[in-house]
DNA sequence: TCGATAGTTCGATTATTATCGAATAATCGC
DNA sequence: GCGATTATTCGATAATAATCGAACTATCGA
């Protein structure tokens, strides 16, 4: 499988960004992943059908969110929040403050 | 006119906070207002209808970023700063660091 | 009270997005 | 190579949202 692609934090669209972080689904896959390091689509597939959960990741990675990996037969996701704290301080603190 | 509904801070939905903001033309009303202490919708509409602006305030508004007070005919919306900054600390910031 | 002005609401149309089953691809262990 | 597993892609449908003209409402000034 090809390596996704990944935009450059110097490419980040804030418009994007926030699309990707307007949906309940997105949301919880963010919250998630930002207390875990990385995990399978898989794991954060709460009932969901996994097409639906590709959408979603895609969505995240596409808008800079959200780092994929490939391993073997699964992928690997962890949150751009080194790089997302950089070029938005504040935002992804924003989003988790609200967990609960 | 009957005044407008206004979400208390503690109403703030993320989910709509990000939508609203998700629009290339939202994202431009909160940044001219960031600037500017108060604006009518006039004012704002740049080359877009009535309507359209109208119904950008209404996003705004319902989500919490902006506060719409009646004045003679007119109408002066102001951006929730302090609360909008007292509940998600950056995010505005985020929102003006992108402005050309 | 008659405009004129400023916005909102309505309604129809178009565009974008979400959802999810089925088909496809990639990789591992045997 | 053969399944089994994991995830993406495709395709159709449903849901949500944007757009904008026309009709409507409210307020001011002469």
């Amino acid at each position: 499988m090809r390596p996704f692609k990944h935009p450059d934090p110097e490419q980040f669209a804030l418009e994007r960004i926030f699309h990707a972080l307007s949906d309940p689904a997105r949301l919880e896959i963010v919250r998630h992943l930002a207390g875990v390091e990385q995990a399978t689509c898989g794991e954060l597939e709460f009932g969901r059908p996994k097409s639906s959960m590709s959408h979603h990741f895609r969505i995240l990675r596409e808008a800079g969110l959200v780092h994929t990996s490939s391993a073997g037969t699964t992928h690997l996701n962890s949150l751009r929040r080194k790089e997302l704290d950089a070029r938005f301080p504040g935002l992804i603190a924003a989003v988790l403050k609200q967990q609960p």
